[in-house]
DNA sequence: ACCTGAACACCGTTCAAGT
DNA sequence: ACCTGAACACCGTTCAAGT
């Protein structure tokens, strides 16, 4: 009684690579990094946990398959003008993209995709700062740099954002005792900043620190320096 | 028949926090983070691993005082002349203590010490920042984007320097496949400093990028930006 | 071909009971 | 006070066997 064209009349769903990924991110928005098991995700599939393994080698190739999908939401701003503009939108796009999901940016930073959605932003990066006219090694470490100060934001932004168990203070609660406590007359000066939420602030700062050294690599820092520092820096002894 | 001033003369150690912390990092070093269990760390310490519970109250921190513990090792070099170098001392120095150790950049990444360790690291960068005359919001937010990006690229590296499984290709391997197999024109040219293992040459580039931006925004950006960028940004169209 | 059942070899953590 | 023994409630992963 088995027709040959629907060859599974009787179970619910079959597995499928995308689907469970989708899933798998549903989950983890839910839930957290922390508590997205392979057997959790396979009972939300209707599914036991080692039909998972049909689709993928492991659960690192599964997270990987989640970082590669949420890339796949970075959509950078319209079109800006100077280059500047547009490696600033990419940065933002990539961090959107990694704030839309609970523990995204851990997720992203566990694993190394080299699928498409992932290659075209870095293709994207590359491409803004060569036609710039910065060279390939620049562009290349520009890359890095980017994603890594991405990363390590986000990371820290949702690290903040995460839910603390009952009687624990927070992160900056502790801060804030700890500094105190110590001699530490610098640190305390800055702990308001330190323990702020505002982090798309932190955020704009540190790109702007990229985009003006970029801008000084550019236009070639040696004949520029006594424009800018004219007596900022002390001058280095010679032996 | 059991002394008072001797109270455990029976068992061979006792445990304490500081040995157990010094024993957990050279576990660390010899089989990785994922290996790193409280069974096995209990094991190598001749107790059982309920025992840990009585001086950690959970592995979460026990890896926060072995993130602290690292933090110890940083040693910037003797005393740079003026506040760039300096600057650059620490993060080179912070960089090393995170490579002293495998897997050190994803402990200290996962945990949040508010230790003395950790505290006069943080009170060092930004004593350099604010006696450079920077301001405290600016010196706060510089420290955190030093460490964000000195932990993101510590983290690359020691992922680039994991070992791989047998016949897995590693990921410069996987990159290049990948990029040659798409049309990415840009990434194609930038490959080589992709996958390139000159760690020390992409941590420096970072590291100018971060100070150059500093430099410009201790001298005021307003009244520099018409000397370095003549002509070379597009102006933006008004409405 | 795709999934189930059941197991293997582990985890972190807790806690009565011993010494 | 400090540690053991033993358990609790899980993990990721594998693989014969079913359909």
């Amino acid at each position: 009684m088995t027709s040959p064209s629907i060859p599974s009349r009787g179970r619910p769903a079959r597995l499928d690579r995308a689907k469970t990924v989708e899933t798998a991110l549903e989950l983890l928005d839910e839930v957290g990094l922390e508590a997205l098991t392979m057997r959790r995700l396979a009972e939300r599939l209707g599914v036991r946990a080692g039909a998972l393994y049909r689709h993928f080698t492991t659960k690192q190739d599964l997270l990987t398959a989640m970082a590669e999908r949420m890339l796949g939401d970075v959509q950078a701003s319209p079109e800006a003008a100077d280059w500047a503009g547009r490696l600033r939108a990419l940065a933002r796009a990539l961090r959107r993209a990694l704030l839309a999901h609970r523990d995204g940016a851990r997720v992203f930073g566990g694993t190394h995709s080299v699928g498409p959605h992932t290659l075209a932003f870095a293709e994207s990066v590359v491409g803004v700062l060569r036609e710039a006219g910065f060279g390939d090694e620049d562009a290349g470490r520009t890359l890095m740099t980017l994603v890594n100060f991405t990363l390590g934001h986000t990371l820290e932004e949702q690290a903040a954002a995460a839910p603390h168990e009952d009687g624990a203070p927070d992160d900056p609660g502790r801060l804030r005792s700890a500094v105190q406590a110590g001699p530490y007359p610098h640190l305390a000066a800055t702990v308001p900043v330190l323990t702020s939420a505002d982090f798309d602030a932190h955020f704009e700062f540190a790109l702007d620190l990229q985009v003006e050294g970029l801008r000084r690599l550019r236009s070639g820092a040696e004949w520029v320096l006594p424009c800018v520092d004219r007596g900022a820096e002390k001058r280095k002894a010679g032996p």
